[in-house]
DNA sequence: ATTTATGCAAACGTTTTGCATGTGT
DNA sequence: ACACATGCAAAACGTTTGCATAAAT
């Protein structure tokens, strides 16, 4: 489940890998997500989403230079609006990792929060419940209730960096 | 404790308030304070500090408008300089609060995390020790354990917008 | 006298936008 | 034909930096 940020390549660790592996394979499936989306699919938008589908979490720069290493000519405007185009279809997700940039993955139908390690950046996620506690003692607290939607991004120590 | 991020006008909510009291008289006590810090005590930071100590949480534009409004002439990259400054002697905290900026406020010696509403962008301070069930449950679910230094910001609803 | 902080202006990195051209339906 | 997506260039945003001047020690 972790993801070592500099090398950017962790597997598939969820299911609901419809649209990741049709996003792999970029054929039909893939345009038909699209569509089904309501969005036109473009040859752009296949290529973010297969770089989406085998990537984790990328930020809009890397998807941009490997959307040029697979597929050639594509611009930055056209990734970003790309991005914002899949995450309101529900396709990707953006998340503010707390890096100064924004970092992007394929939305898998399972709602999720992270865990960010503090050295090398790899990321695990956390099922949603893991909060449920939480938000009890939170809205005691405060009076404040936990987004239902929200998305919580931990600040932690992965077990590879956290060699005490 | 929450603070409706309209009107930057919460009090001081938690005690410690002997850098609060000094830095907002802004005399001589204040000076002392960022002389034992290393730091000197020149107007500008004077100002800083007393603006910090008189608004919750606020951001470096805020920070810089205020000051403005105090006491006249004072730059953006002061402003910047200065709370850099601040926190780097731990006398202010820089928290990421995730709205595209960053938001500052007057360090008052007990960590603390905190809920932001995501309808009006009050906040509310949480004691560390809320996250302790957490931490566990994160660790054995993922071999991630949170960060002892790390802040950590919630979405939330506060019970002012949570009008069920 | 020396160190450190300030103001100004210009740069930075990320993201957004206007607009003419090109593409999917 | 039409709506929509793209590329390009330029701007926006928050923040940082280089450098000469000014103020604190």
């Amino acid at each position: 489940v972790t993801e070592p940020s500099t090398s950017h390549h962790d597997r598939d660790a969820a299911p609901g890998g419809a649209i990741a592996a049709a996003a792999r394979r970029g054929g039909e499936d893939a345009a038909a997500v699209l569509r089904r989306a309501g969005l036109r699919p473009t040859p752009q938008r296949l290529t973010v989403l297969r770089v989406l589908a085998s990537h984790g979490h990328v930020t809009a720069d890397e998807v941009l230079e490997e959307s040029r290493a697979a597929t050639g000519v594509i611009d930055q405007s056209t990734v970003y609006r790309a991005l914002e185009a899949l995450a309101a279809a529900g396709l990707a997700l953006a998340t503010d990792l707390g890096a100064g940039r924004m970092h992007y993955e394929l939305a898998r139908g399972h709602r999720h929060h992270h865990v960010v390690c503090r050295r090398c950046g790899a990321v695990a996620h956390l099922h949603d419940d893991i909060l449920i506690p939480l938000a009890l003692r939170v809205a005691t607290a405060t009076g404040f209730r936990l987004s239902p939607d929200g998305e919580v991004v931990l600040p932690g120590v992965c077990p590879a960096c956290g060699a005490d």
